[in-house]
DNA sequence: CTATTTATGAATGAATGCAGTGTCAAGCGA
DNA sequence: TCGCTTGACACTGCATTCATTCATAAATAG
């Protein structure tokens, strides 16, 4: 890039934006959750530096951080390849992801909640609520819902206080489809989506209910379970791929079976 | 560096070594977790990239790696600062460990042991057999014993077949402690290590049964209990850590309690 | 016509130069 | 003597340059 932009800099980051660095990893990262490249796909540095308004060293350093993420992968012959993901590894994301938020529902039923908690996390519920409330299912509503779904897995983990759980849960939610929200709006053009939000939403009810009353087995077994509605609307997903591309792009990233 | 040196590399890389980047990557985690570094303190580029005989150019990819690991922060002023690692942050790794490690056991379980896996779990159990035969304990009887170990932990995580998993596990394990064998040293000072090994490759053998009998949750939890010998090791560090600093260098960068 | 080899070019890996900023210290004033 | 201000140094972040390697394409030989 040019040398005298520096002076810009310093009004970007005021804007929001810190470091060439960081901007460059986010907005990487969003092309390629957003499908921008195919699968194998080789991610030469000049093109997306361009593309990005950089030069090539923030992206490398990104292209760091991706592959530890699992969304790239080195090539050995130099440079960074798109990755596929076959169906087996986001099922077994997703099951791990499980394992991980029922220890973090367990851990909080055993640790027990401080009456701020247990407002949070009502407060969650009723969002929820009222997201669900009119028998026809919004655009906007079904925004509402995974706002709050995406805040009712954040807060059981910040409750559940255990760094290392916090940060493999990340880690596993980097995951194309592995997040909890992440498969939600698979089922949304069809009309049955409302159904699943029901049965998700009434799941969170019983794990607050369970952790509560501090039972922390029930806590663990709810929240494992939770994530079976993941795997069907990933199954869902696979099915109707071809309907969905549009709606997801990031289907493509998915390897065919 | 000097420009000259090419040609040397391509020397240096049939020699096993790859490249600048993980050549740096790994030798600077090692400085690291060898205690090289006091915590907080402050990781220069240049000193470091003169130690390891590079550019800064991959002392910084290093750095955005081990960022991710856990091992460094960045420092909201720029650059890089050597974390500390209190107890409780150890100890949930442990704990994640554990959940992780009985999910694996319990997977292979479920799924069942092939005959050549069985052979491979034996061969490593034999190996602790011989280890731990002689009434003594030797040093080198323990460097067996610890690399059994982490063959025994490698071919479950290995047998159940789940990248995320392992790529969970591996995340955590990079946390100093946190690691199945991380631990493991810092009996063998004391007379009773031998013990402690005792009862745990006895855990071994119990997973090892339950796999075999295909009893998932048995298998699940005795290999979330064989990591509380981890955490009992970790509190004797912490309580006869001004002995064993010698012995184990990494324990500068536990943050006094 | 096909296969092998060579040459050219593009892209990576690494190093260095440059600008800006933070930090530390020394000096000055109260 | 203590605190504040200012200046200088050092270090980071980024861009760019350089050398090497890999891949692709073309040309020649069989």
């Amino acid at each position: 890039m040019m040398r005298g932009l520096p002076a810009l800099w310093a009004e970007i980051r005021v804007n929001g934006m810190q470091s060439q660095q960081s901007r460059v990893l986010v907005q990487l990262r969003d092309l390629i959750l957003k499908g921008a490249f195919a699968p194998g796909e080789r991610l030469a540095e000049i093109p997306i530096a361009e593309r990005l308004d950089a030069s090539r060293t923030p992206v490398r350093l990104a292209f760091a951080t991706l592959e530890q993420e699992g969304l790239v992968q080195s090539s050995p012959s130099g440079g960074y390849v798109m990755r596929a993901f076959t169906r087996k590894e986001i099922d077994d994301a997703i099951a791990v992801r499980g394992v991980l938020e029922g220890m973090a529902a367990r851990l909080v039923a055993e640790n027990g909640l401080t009456r701020q908690m247990q407002e949070d996390m009502n407060d969650c519920l009723r969002l929820g609520d009222e997201a669900l409330a009119a028998p026809e299912l919004t655009i906007d509503a079904y925004a509402d819902y995974v706002e709050m779904n995406n805040r009712f897995h954040d807060l059981l983990l910040k409750f559940a206080d255990n760094a290392a759980l916090t940060r493999a849960i990340e880690l596993n939610n980097r995951l194309p489809f592995a997040a909890a929200s992440a498969t939600l709006p698979m089922h949304s053009s069809t009309g049955d989506g409302r159904q699943w939000l029901l049965i998700t939403h009434n799941q969170h009810r019983s794990i607050l209910h369970a952790i509560e009353r501090r039972e922390g087995t029930r806590a663990q077994a709810l929240a494992m379970e939770h994530v079976e509605v993941a795997r069907m609307n990933l199954r869902h997903a696979y099915e109707t791929a071809d309907e969905s591309r549009g709606l997801m792009p990031a289907l493509r990233l998915l390897s065919r079976p």
